[in-house]
DNA sequence: GTGAAAGCGCTAACAC
DNA sequence: GTGTTAGCGCTTTCAC
């Protein structure tokens, strides 16, 4: 509970200079540098957050901006929210959560001009977000993970959704199959304009077209049971179906299940992989799943420090960082059987 | 960016009236009250949180402690951040998270020390914890989710671990098993004193003991190949077991996969039942495994109440909440077979 | 290289 | 029921 003058009173020195010493603003001679820090940790002196915070007009916290939605709570999220708080403590920095139900910008605006957090960092980018217009506006710094269609002047760090659907299409393909299903997530979501799907589908069209192979798009719900109900029509509306892509995490229990259910094997008479997955998802299953494992908290720190970044070196150019997955081979894709043979 | 003054100017009264106005904390007159608020969305005020934080002494933030360790991410422990976060939230705080590595109660002095947070919920609570001592020592305001071995005059809210393993041990016995095979976590959880570990174990032995059936307790690491490898250990040691309960969410697919691959289909040839764990941990394999689910946001909702209610209410008495799991039946678990074939 | 002092925007006595 | 004002603990300009 000791305070600033405390300190300068027991270094005999001025209140300044102690907080010179501190901040390192402006040289002190190393004779005063030592009894300040001296008698610092006589009195085990800790600034104040608050005080400095309302002096210097920076609070030295961000704010994670965390829309939770339907789709839910997966091992990758919590990757993300403590590789961020770790980030932002490494740097200094604390980090405060808003977990809120909306992408209302309504609630993310009173936080930032309560003088609560310096800059934010958005989780869950649409395409056309709404926080993004409202933080705009207002000149406040932010920095996202994932990105907008119109993603001018932002500092961001996103999933290489591109290269890596082409990377999977490409390792299928390339395996022998020339005919695969792409299971992403909900149509609203794709409506909603959230770039992951979007980017994906967008991608896995074109690179069908460039291998000259064919393909379809499935949408799919965010349980176990929307996967289970989506292979059934897909083996219906693509008989010749060999290889399954899957970006879509809460439905891939349902996928796993419902192709074992249905008589097939990995990779024998199918092959499946999954996308944007925790490193993690793969190896839950039986026989664990080939995935293109998202470096979730290598994205999440990225993220933070662009943040800081920004904040400290206003001027620095805009950075926009993508990052591919990675994949890690589980054995559940391999060439197609010659001979598939297609049931009801 | 409008201040306090700049309401009062244009309410045509003094800040304090403002003020007041806000924090309800003296009687207003209607009309004065009515003229404060219209000057204030005219001039979208914000009160600055740093400014209040400084003159009131209180920042109306909650530190959330986290040390994370090799027991990893889960589920459960995202359900309880973004828990925690929501009813911060929803009562006037923000939270803030120290994702800290370590158990070390140095840079949670740090934290309470700087005046940035008013209390804090710790969670991952040892039986005999350092940060316990060192908030208790500074009169640190704090609530814990999860439990000591001396919890005089603390808070808490905790997973009732004993009546969740007598519950499972009952369930199990009910169905006519008579030996039982206890998978928790690593030996070093044990010792360190981890609470979730002892209780259950003690609770187990017991248990077993009331109702005059067989088992022993088998400590397994984190990881799937932990627990597939355990088994190998039970069945050796424990040929006549019928049924499993695993509190180790890590190493349950190395168990069902374990179990599989040794030819035990459940619950014909074994039964498994896993405990404290999260809702949507059993439904991931095949076949689902019964849950005695852990309410993660639940206790993460309580644990904040209790915090911010000792902040507002300091003479409130003290509150310890035992939450027990529920047991979400998915049929892994079933009458053992009357013959039970030994296998080598 | 160091000190004095004016705020930062708000709360909470203390006055009336 | 309302106003005045002295801080809260720090940063930072200005002066020396």
């Amino acid at each position: 509970m000791a305070t600033i003058s405390d300190v300068a009173r027991v270094a005999g020195v001025s209140v300044s200079t102690v907080s010179y010493a501190i901040n390192g603003s402006r040289p002190i001679s190393e004779a005063t540098r030592l009894r300040v820090f001296a008698a610092m940790d006589a009195l085990s002196y800790q600034p104040h957050a608050m005080a400095r915070g309302l002096a210097s007009k920076r609070s030295r916290i961000l704010g994670l901006h965390f829309p939770m939605e339907d789709r839910g709570l997966g091992f990758t999220e919590l990757e993300f929210v403590v590789g961020a708080a770790d980030t932002a403590f490494a740097g200094g920095y604390h980090l405060i959560l808003s977990p809120l139900m909306s992408e209302q910008p309504r609630e993310l605006l009173q936080l930032t001009q309560q003088g609560l957090v310096d800059g934010v960092i958005l989780m869950e980018v649409l395409q056309d977000d709404p926080r993004v217009e409202a933080l705009r506006a207002l000149r406040f710094p932010f920095a996202m993970i994932g990105r907008c269609a119109d993603n001018r002047g932002i500092d961001y760090v996103d999933t290489d959704f591109e290269s890596t659907m082409s990377d999977a299409v490409c390792y299928l393909a390339a395996l022998g199959h020339t005919s695969l299903a792409y299971i992403t997530q909900s149509h609203q979501t794709f409506d909603s304009g959230y770039g992951p799907v979007v980017r994906t589908c967008a991608t896995f069209t074109q690179t069908l077209l460039q291998h000259d192979i064919a393909g379809a798009i499935y949408f799919c719900g965010a349980s176990a049971a929307d996967g289970n109900a989506i292979l059934r029509t897909i083996f219906e509306e693509q008989p010749a179906v060999t290889a399954l892509l899957a970006m879509n995490d809460r439905a891939l229990v349902g996928i796993v299940q419902g192709l074992d259910d249905l008589g097939y094997s990995l990779p024998a008479d199918i092959s499946l992989v999954t996308l944007v997955s925790s490193m993690r998802i793969g190896e839950l299953f039986r026989p664990p799943v080939t995935t293109f494992a998202v470096p979730s908290s290598e994205m999440a720190r990225l993220g933070v420090e662009l943040l800081i970044d920004r904040l400290e070196n206003p001027a620095h150019p805009i950075r926009q960082l993508l990052i591919p997955c990675t994949m890690v081979d589980q054995g559940s894709a391999a060439a197609p059987a010659h001979m598939h043979v297609v049931r009801v």
